[in-house]
DNA sequence: CTGAAAGCGCTAACAT
DNA sequence: ATGTTAGCGCTTTCAG
């Protein structure tokens, strides 16, 4: 009861390692080992308890910096983001954060604003930070920092390398572009527009190619100038490559959007022009990201498993960096179904 | 030309500082302090270009584990998100990485899911991890965290704590609250709902009381079953009080929420019961986060100036961090002015 | 101006 | 089962 807690702590009010060993009457690598579960059971289950109750009293909490600098790992993840803005990413970071700190990690985002310098930046200074390992959804295909990464654990999601050299967990965008064709087909349309992002993102890229594929399929004709590529998948981009399709004279009675963000600039030229969707032209978009639902009108779009997609990412990496495991680099890759889903942007051609 | 490049760098793989000190012929320490910007004066011009030099070609990267380990600075900053999926946040965020940036400042982003638990374990692992300083977005009032900061310096951004003893940057509540008010009152509404968030957050808890001040500026009645307060500021939420709002039978034509995620599940509510909204009800949103303009109907909110908040924050916390001014904690107060944007979920009421 | 040496807090052989 | 020692990569006195 009246025994006074030991005070050892250093000068500089941070309780550390020695300070536990010096209370507890052992040496700190003693300390080192009861305080660690991998190594108690090298140290008198009495010696450990009493290591672990002056550990508790002084407050003490690990230095995982010094840690790190010992044992080369930091039990942290970069995360490499390339738009924070758009809502599609959020929820995937959910998905990571929670399977990651199941594992016991620890996740970092960075937000590379899609620009390669920064995104190499961050990538670096992540390195620097002793990062265990690298989930990416801003792999480009010309893949700025995915050359530099020599031993470095990572899988990029939502996105994907032509060889296959990094794992990655994708949903299937052509399978998902088909579904969208399909859709607006169905509905009557034969005049059907693209809306289509850079060919430097694998999503993009893939849905661009599937688009002229599906067409085909129908017999359909993919007419050059409604066939549109931008350079950012953006809600201006997409507003500036509606302009165009409004601007070419050609008619169209339907957009198939290379993601929501794009169908939203849509949204914007048409109401720009007096147009109406779905009256006047009907518009589908791609991820069915949060608030999709919520859009004036709300958004026939393609759902890809948002959320499941982090999961799967960290898993992924998790795999990686299990040393039982050693070479599983470039393994897996995941790729998961869309889904149709409609909502009020799309309804059968006017007349 | 045929000189050959000095390999010396250690079996690792990674160039530390005793292979660059190796390779340019000097000691560690030499390196060291011609390699930093602020000791490089101590040494002579030519040897520390050569430093330099041979840093450069050898491909050195200084850790920054290892020299925080020493220095006790991570240039890094914590940054804790309430909720990432709140459309609101990313562009403070922004804000806070440019500004920060700028600095030489790194930051790690941490979601809390508005989990007080969850929130004290981040905050703890940032500390681990040596962050310098806090930026948070999640302080409650009953602030979990906030009273085991003893000594870090943090700033608290679209939150405060009643005795200023944090530094903050925030929107003007009570009145971007009385510019809603006065706005829906001017289109002739006099019976108004308030859909609240909880008491606990700093923001909603001041909405909440403006609300009711502004009600009485007009001399309106404040009719307690119309004026909820929900436990959290989320779409499902706002849809729940809103429900409950048109169960209670009485009348009102128009709602002020608390914030835009509540005022789309009023949306979402009001569209069950077959309610149209603005000619059966207005709604004012609050924060004009992103993609407000694209809500269906558009929503008439309060902007307050995002991006600029995380740009502000991350200035007061460099202030604390700036040793010239050592006590400024809690000195900082800014508070910025909101506007009112009207978009096409307010009208005059019907009839 | 530069070298030597100590040490940040921790872990991991190696002894005992 | 525990103590000893060395060292992760860097900075920073202190000498010289």
């Amino acid at each position: 009861m009246a025994a006074v807690v030991v005070r050892n702590v250093n000068e500089h009010g941070r309780v550390t390692l020695r300070d536990v060993a010096r209370a507890a009457g052992v040496h700190p690598g003693t300390a080192s080992r009861a305080l660690n579960e991998q190594t108690r059971s090298l140290v008198n289950a009495d010696t450990a308890q009493r290591v672990l109750e002056v550990a508790e009293s002084l407050g003490y909490h690990p230095n995982p910096i010094a840690r790190g600098l010992k044992t080369r790992r930091s039990y942290t993840i970069g995360v490499l983001i390339p738009d924070i803005l758009n809502p599609l990413f959020p929820p995937i970071i959910r998905g990571i954060e929670d399977r990651l700190e199941q594992a016991g990690y620890t996740s970092v985002i960075a937000n590379t604003e899609n620009d390669p310098e920064r995104e190499r930046i961050d990538f670096r200074a992540m390195l620097a930070r002793q990062v265990d390992g690298f989930i990416t959804a801003t792999a480009r295909l010309d893949h700025a920092i995915l050359d530099e990464i020599v031993g470095a654990p990572m899988v990029l999601v939502n996105r994907r390398v032509a060889d296959g050299s990094f794992a990655s967990v994708t949903a299937d965008d052509r399978a998902g572009t088909k579904l969208a064709v399909d859709h607006v087909v169905e509905l009557g349309h034969r005049q059907i527009a693209f809306v289509g992002g850079p060919m430097t993102l694998s999503t993009t890229r893939d849905r661009h190619e599937a688009f002229k594929e599906a067409m085909r399929k129908h017999r359909l004709k993919v007419d050059r100038s409604l066939t549109l590529v931008g350079d950012w998948i953006t809600i201006r981009e997409g507003q500036r490559l509606c302009r165009e399709l409004l601007d070419s004279g050609k008619h169209f009675s339907a957009i198939v959007a290379a993601n929501d963000l794009m169908a939203l600039g849509c949204y914007d030229a048409l109401a720009e022009r007096g147009l109406v969707c779905p009256d006047d032209v009907s518009v589908v978009g791609y991820n069915d990201m949060p608030f999709c639902d919520h859009f004036n009108p709300p958004l026939t779009t393609i759902r890809i498993p948002h959320y499941e997609m982090g999961v799967a990412a960290a898993d992924l990496l998790l795999d990686q960096l299990d040393e039982r495991a050693p070479d599983t680099r470039g393994r897996g890759a995941v790729v998961l179904e869309p889904s149709l889903v409609v909502r009020d942007s799309t309804a059968p051609p006017a007349g």
